[in-house]
DNA sequence: AATCGGCGCAACCGCGTGGGC
DNA sequence: TGCCCACGCGGTTGCGCCGAT
């Protein structure tokens, strides 16, 4: 006996939504919360399910979803971590601050998907499907590590649930929670996930931990994604945040407030990782994904892992000018969109092997992701 | 100008899971 | 312990838009 469909009752609208519908839902979740879905329909006097409010809301009526085209950054953290987590959609977009998976599920599907597969690499592995792409050093690309830093990237995001859930219960237990963050708390509750990233829980945790010194300022952290910098800092970048100014204030404290380009700082020698708590050395010395010839270098992989796998991934490529151009094409300036095309073949293999060399092998000195302290 | 087909996005559907009873 | 409910997630579909013919 499957369970009947939610929205098989008569009179319930299906469909598109209507302007005087999204009013409703946004004008009633804004004063009560969203509460139950299911009972949200009948108080806010819609004819709609409670699913398809939720999904109304969460795909498009919130307040801190940003719309519009993928940057750069974006599109090459959704590979990235596609490679390594698959169609797990949520977990992708939980790095993707004002993304919904289903917006990141849809730009892969129609967008990245096809221009992965038009340059010759299997949307799925990242791995070259004909010769047209290779590894630098021309070492067969270890399919190994890429699983078993999927394993731990998987784990890992399990420990962030887990403590984003501790969170949650600590937040509910004080009785002094400034305005800002009830607010914040409210709608992190109504998306199902929080709005600030857990990994910055534990952190913050950690940074109050006496002995600990973690500094929370992060290239890599999503929060410090130009995009959702307040827009003082913008300087015509043409982005389409529009609601930048209006954004959720958790998200426009002091680690947003870095210079660009800013490094994961680590005070000491501090070998683990910030984002989970696990610790390199519970794993003699070698994290799961750290076989050869990575445990080798574990001196310089410390940093970086200490960062955070998805730290890694979430990197600075160092340049941020357009989507298809390698570093040495572009460090000439700008070019034109003319320009751009004749050498767009050439340089999407660039790019991709960039992206190819860097996840195969994540400790070369030919990563695209700088962590030079410097 | 009309038609057709591809594309992209919003929304729907069904399943899995966790929590409450 | 098992059942039920509500919710979240991922896959799929429907439809409007737009360019090609």
């Amino acid at each position: 006996m499957g369970r009947s469909p939610c929205c098989d009752k008569v009179n319930l609208k299906k469909g598109p939504w209507t302007v005087e519908e999204d009013q409703k839902l946004l004008a009633y979740v804004e004063k009560h919360g969203h509460g139950s879905w299911r009972a949200l329909p009948a108080k806010a006097g819609l004819q709609r399910c409670g699913k398809s409010c939720r999904l109304r809301w969460t795909n498009y009526l919130r307040p801190d979803i940003k719309r519009g085209e993928f940057s750069p950054q974006e599109e090459k953290t959704i590979i990235q971590l596609h490679a390594l987590l698959g169609n797990r959609w949520s977990a992708i977009a939980s790095h993707l601050p004002k993304r919904t998976d289903n917006e990141i599920k849809n730009y892969w599907n129609t967008h990245l998907k096809k221009r992965l597969a038009k340059v010759g690499i299997d949307p799925c592995t990242l791995k070259a499907t004909s010769n047209t792409l290779s590894s630098a050093d021309g070492r067969p690309r270890s399919a190994a590590n890429l699983s078993h830093m999927a394993q731990w990237e998987s784990a890992r995001l399990e420990a962030e649930a887990r403590l984003a859930r501790e969170s949650k219960l600590r937040a509910a237990s004080s009785s002094m929670i400034p305005q800002q963050q009830q607010q914040q708390q409210m709608r992190s509750s109504s998306l199902g996930e929080p709005i600030s990233s857990p990994c910055l829980d534990v952190l913050r945790e950690r940074q109050n931990t006496p002995g600990e010194n973690v500094d929370l300022e992060s290239p890599t952290s999503t929060l410090s994604f130009p995009e959702n910098r307040p827009p003082t800092t913008e300087s015509g970048t043409g982005l389409v945040d529009g609601d930048a100014a209006v954004a959720p204030a958790s998200h426009q404290g002091s680690e947003n407030s870095e210079p660009e380009g800013a490094e994961w700082r680590f005070s000491g020698n501090d070998r683990t990782d910030c984002l989970t708590g696990f610790s390199v050395e519970a794993f003699d010395g070698e994290a799961p994904w750290l076989s050869e010839p990575y445990a080798s270098q574990a001196v310089c992989s410390l940093g970086q892992f200490g960062a955070g796998f998805t730290g890694m991934l979430l990197g600075e490529f160092g340049e941020q000018k357009t989507w298809y151009h390698s570093r040495d094409s572009h460090t000439n300036g700008h070019e034109t969109c003319a320009d751009e095309e004749e050498e767009e073949g050439e340089e999407n293999r660039n790019y991709w092997n960039s992206i190819l060399n860097w996840v195969n092998s994540p400790s070369s000195s030919s990563s695209p992701v700088s962590y030079n302290p410097d």
